[in-house]
DNA sequence: ATGAAAGCGCTAACAG
DNA sequence: CTGTTAGCGCTTTCAT
């Protein structure tokens, strides 16, 4: 009866250069590609890899080569953060990071700076990404002290001699913007933000709105933002009599989210304007999210795909050694798209 | 002037015995309370971590003590999920492997089988979370060989000797049908996958579906499930005509999710209906997401934070050396709570 | 109650 | 082109 072992013991370089009969910094080398090796002694090596399912002890090669082939990504995950928002960028992030063969390990906001601390500390990780970064944040400065390449994802009011990336949302308002200008309409009404977000916590927040009103001064539209003051479907219902005090003239309402995009179609609809023909929404939303509304929704694309992508190609241009001046880096939306909900007037 | 070294090296616990006076294994069974020590040596050590900010070197930790601190946590993230109903379990999940002092790395379906083969074999992470577990899941067999703790999130046909956890559909779905029959209605109507989802793909679908069904049948319900063929509300939009059939009866609109009741309200409001008179609205949702509808919906709790603390807690028990017998652990719903949405009939 | 010493599995400098 | 060797920082015997 074989009787098998309680815990198979994983399989070293050693096995596999006594397999192959070579010594064991060989083996290291055919793996690292950091000499040159014989045809034919790679070939043994990748053998007798091969046949023992050899895989690399991380720890080992995070001790001796002080690198550990992970990045830290801390996020916002509980209820004061829309997960519709924050998971493109998590995905994508998990993506570019694994390109690399490296993985990502996933901290909250709630740990604060002394997560980073421990992170760091323990050489847990060899770099950063710090998602929902407030206009004042104090992981920043933290951060900043850490010796480890950082890359914020957001624009704080003072980066520290960090690297940020973050969308342009002064860009896209403007765009939207233009596109009811553009179209036609007399008056641009923006929905603000639902719950109890703080104005000026967040640059992009109070960016878009300004650049919203900014825009609409220019180009000769009246101007209104609504804040609801209370959070979700209820406070706009409630603020109905504001966002649509103007629906007999040419209106144009704007939503920076896909959220705010479905609650001004549902509102629309509620007081029986047809979005489109009697009133426009146009907003930011990705392309995919503006399509496969009814009807589909003008849109500029939120580009979390290529705000996380930057983000990565950044912290390993860092992790490779760049010593360019650190700098705000951001991402223009995507070309406008016009679809049913832009009424155009004469 | 004062020439900062370009990289200050992090202290070891060799730095911690020299300053403290004492040998270097004594800073390690300090630090692991693994054998008794004079409380005056303790001091001294303590206080030299404190001063020099030790913090133990985790790639060392892991290579010579085999065990890294780590769990993954595979999770699908594409466009095929939605955040809302994944991202309570991750925050949970990171949330309370925190409290042992764990980290999480993530990474997705999308990596399969080899994604699991890849972390445990370069012992990357000591367990793991499984999520999105189909009824058929390639990834289980893998998991099953890997010799390391597993716990996986879902109900598969064929759990391999793991351990799972899952929400109890059945559970849920005859409470919300008890709740329409003890309320007078005569039609249950359930709203089914909106997206190319396959019926029997994952467990809980068809559970849900079917315990809906016989419940109803049971009770004496006429009942019906609609599944739309277009995704999102342009699919539910076009299914009205069957989904509101017998609205001239008592009728009660059941959703497995909190999209589904968002759609359903929507759905009636167009229609002219007011849910929790003309009509009732029950659903799967989280206590919060329920009072925060307009109006609020009766409810039973999805559970999302129970389930994965049960998932980690028994993760941990593996990794403590439990040897009971793996099972699958059912999570029951949280009572029903009746709010504005459920119609009373005579 | 404490110290000395052996190695975990790997990388990279040094020696051919 | 390849082998030998010295650690990385820690945990854990073995010794006192």
């Amino acid at each position: 009866m074989s009787e098998r072992r309680a815990r198979r013991t994983a399989p070293t370089s050693h096995d596999v250069a006594r397999l192959a009969g070579v010594s064991q910094s060989t083996v290291s080398y055919v793996m690292s590609g950091k000499r040159s090796i014989s045809a034919e002694t790679r070939e043994r090596v990748m053998a007798a890899i091969e046949q023992l399912t050899y895989q690399p002890n991380a720890g080992a090669r995070a001790l001796r080569g002080r690198t550990t082939h992970v990045i830290a990504l801390m996020v916002r995950l509980g209820e004061r953060a829309d997960p519709r928002d924050t998971v493109p960028y998590i995905d994508t992030i998990v993506e570019a990071a694994r390109e690399r063969d490296y993985d990502v390990v996933l901290i909250t906001t709630d740990e604060g700076p002394d997560g980073l601390k421990r992170m760091a500390g323990r050489q847990n990780c060899d770099a950063f990404i710090l998602m929902d970064v407030a206009a004042r944040d104090e992981r920043i400065a933290t951060a900043a002290a850490l010796d480890l390449p950082v890359v914020l994802i957001g624009t704080p009011a003072d980066r520290a001699g960090l690297d940020a990336v973050d969308y342009d949302a002064v860009a896209a308002a403007e765009a939207l913007v233009d596109e009811l200008a553009d179209t036609g309409h007399t008056h641009a009404v923006v929905l603000g933000e639902t719950g109890g977000v703080v104005p000026g916590e967040y640059w992009f927040l109070s960016a878009f709105h300004d650049a919203c009103r900014d825009r609409a001064a220019a180009r000769g539209l009246a101007f209104d933002a609504v804040h609801p003051d209370r959070p979700g479907w209820a406070g706009v219902d409630a603020a109905a009599p504001r966002l649509l005090a103007h629906r007999g003239e040419r209106l144009g309402l704007i939503a920076r989210t896909p959220q705010a995009a479905e609650w001004l179609l549902q509102l629309t609809r509620l007081h029986g304007l047809r979005p489109g023909a009697d009133v426009s929404v146009v907003g930011v939303c990705s392309d995919a999210a503006a399509a496969a509304f009814d009807p589909p929704v003008t849109n500029v694309s939120a580009q979390a795909r290529d705000v996380s992508r930057k983000a990565v190609d950044l912290l390993f241009e860092r992790l490779g050694g760049s010593e360019t001046e650190p700098g705000l880096h951001l991402i223009a939306p995507g070309e406008l798209h016009r679809r049913a909900t832009t009424a155009v007037f004469s």
